[in-house]
DNA sequence: CATACATATCGAAAAAGTCCGATTCGACTT
DNA sequence: AAGTCGAATCGGACTTTTTCGATATGTATG
């Protein structure tokens, strides 16, 4: 038989609740899971959404660019020195996933941060970054 | 302020040498874009890193298990419900952006979130994704 | 030391994401 | 209406990431 993790708990953070249901025969975690744990698939769907639209360098960039106010499409493309489409398309996909909103204006369409909740994930994750550097 | 898109347009007589500018006419923002917006590539390599770990649904999945206190890899096996060789990579990626933490007992490796700002930002981006949907 | 188990890592195929020319569309001007 | 400009979208080449069997490393046990 082989021990199994976590029993005595001497661990320095072992504080969670118990309810764990951990095996008591077998290999460490054959057939059992802390199924407790799991989080609803609405939330890792969010949190999906907003992470995959910030996981681009261009995206970060544009979304950095708008934290003073907001700039019109092709602004944006010489702030990212890149062509058209290519903004385009980060642009629908910042807009698709909530971050930004736009607002047109003639010809022009104008992007804007949705919501200020984004530049403190931005921030955050930021300060989480620098200091593994 | 800058200009904003109104001047003239001008016709494809673009002569000068364009620094700035890749498309064939100048036009709307053509020389004239916001360059104290740009932010340091530091940053945006701080941030990059970090959303680049979390835009992904087992990590995610990994993350949101660890809330309540550290779990070894075999446990977080059974809840990602994956290969052993997978959710290894996914938990070196995790370590390597700094998110996760390791505990070595035994033959067992214990992971646990390095940083609460890391639960920060989830939450943050799960509110912010749930207005979306 | 042989064995079993936990886990880290490799490597190659599959999947997902990015880039960008070309096209389309809408708004404006003439 | 025709032409121009800004912007959204399409299609496919290209790049990156994910997946997972196989293998290697490390730790306990017999």
């Amino acid at each position: 038989m082989t021990d199994q993790p976590g029993l005595d708990g001497d661990g320095p953070s072992e504080s969670a609740s118990g309810t764990i249901n951990r095996m008591s025969e077998g290999a460490c975690c054959a057939g059992t899971f802390p199924a407790n744990r799991r989080v609803s698939d609405d939330v890792i769907d969010s949190e999906l959404t907003v992470f995959k639209a910030l996981a681009n360098e261009k995206r970060l960039r544009i979304i950095e660019a708008l934290r003073d106010g907001e700039l019109c499409a092709c602004e944006l493309e010489t702030i990212l020195d890149a062509p058209q489409s290519t903004v385009g398309s980060h642009l629908s996909k910042l807009r698709e996933a909530g971050i930004v909103r736009t607002r047109k204006e003639g010809k022009w369409t104008y992007y804007r941060i949705a919501d200020t909740a984004s530049l403190q994930v931005l921030n955050l994750a930021a300060a989480l970054g620098e200091d593994e550097q």
